[in-house]
DNA sequence: TGACAAGGCTAACGCTGTAAGCCATGCTAG
DNA sequence: CTAGCATGGCTTACAGCGTTAGCCTTGTCA
């Protein structure tokens, strides 16, 4: 059961509740007619619980109880499905994180941040591989979806460098986790934090001095 | 042109010159029949070329002379021309990071190593995008040689955990610096440094005190 | 000389995304 | 009320994919 991000925006917080730095959650681009939600439901189900291979044309029009080239009357290809589910994840996982760098726990910000991210990618490997790599059509999605995705990693590192850097760790952590990548036997864990505490530190420290990386 | 890494394997140091904690080159699995060397040496051609989609069975056969089928009688299916390139890219690799931090220049091991990986992989997306992502079959690789492959990640930090943090930071930025991923206008260089900041002052107080990461 | 393995070949299957064109339904303008 | 048109189904079909089955030629060796 996954939440749907179009019934989440009534639940955005005021503009006093936005942390310093913090960023609004865009608007869709529009309304889905209904035979494109349901497409696009059916083809993000499909994709996370058989995985990519089983995305296929005829298997979504099959969901709809229709035939496979009556697709062709909502969308312009299978990419433009692709591209729709994109935006829905990349909304969840706006979501995810946002909420994490408000309700910090007892890890502190930085790693709780790192663990929600970690947490959402992995119960949906399938989902996470396709709106994170291969070419991305920006001209495409919502405007301002990208930068508010990625804006968490800004409110905590309060550097756009150090925040594009742990943004990598993160998303290097978790596809090589989601394949099977890391040596057997690895304590990810404890990888995870030493990640953490690498960029906690100087994090901490670039607040305080205001230093740069070009030295 | 690039190197193949099958002809460099006499160009090994001998034991003594190992660095501490570094590890030898694995042996190949095997020699590989004529039909078979050309095939792979076809499919990594096409690959770094033109793209994944111009590998397909019956262009290899082109490439060849022949026709699609007949490569079925070297290789059981088009993954095992897959893997085969997979292992050449993983020898590849890890002889440019081996190289890396054997010879480091002003800007110190750390860096000298992301540099070198940076360097190689994005020279080579398209073979790196393939080595590296989806489900690697373990047991089909010549033994030791992923060990070895990223042993060099080991020998920088002397740490596992902080070695698989910097691996899995080094390939985020590859991979989405491959895909374009990265906001646009962004200052990767200083993004890279500020990881390699990071990474080598807890590497440096690691060496110190010698603590873990579990607290 | 006969047997056999190696390595080509053609034909074909089921799958993919997708184009072309037909037809029923329902809304809307004259 | 009816003509026209947009909407959204449908069938048919195509090219390209990985792959299988089965045939045939060539070279090697007993």
């Amino acid at each position: 059961m996954t939440t749907d991000p179009r019934t989440l925006e009534h639940e955005l917080p005021p503009d006093e509740e936005l942390l310093p730095g913090e960023v609004r959650r865009p608007d869709h681009r529009s309304e889905r007619p209904k035979r494109v939600a349901q497409t696009v439901a059916a083809a993000r189900k499909v994709l996370e619980d058989e995985g990519p291979g089983a995305v296929t044309m005829r298997r979504l029009a099959d969901e709809l109880g229709i035939r496979a080239p009556s697709l062709y009357k909502h969308f312009e290809s299978k990419a433009a499905v692709e591209l729709a589910v994109i935006e829905d994840a990349m909304f969840d996982i706006g979501d995810v994180t946002h909420r994490a760098i408000r309700e910090i726990g007892a890890m502190g910000p930085l790693l709780s941040l790192l663990t929600a991210y970690r947490t959402y990618c992995l119960s949906h490997p399938n989902l996470y591989r396709l709106a994170t790599s291969g070419h991305l059509p920006r001209e495409s999605l919502p405007p301002g979806l990208e930068d508010w995705a990625g804006n968490p990693w800004f409110v905590i590192t309060g550097d756009p460098h150090l925040a594009q850097a742990l943004w990598s760790f993160a998303h290097g952590m978790v596809v090589l986790e989601l394949d099977d990548r890391h040596p057997p036997g690895s304590e990810l864990e404890s990888t995870w934090r030493a990640g953490a505490v690498a960029f906690e530190r100087l994090a901490a420290q670039k607040q305080g001095d205001g230093s740069g990386w070009d030295a």
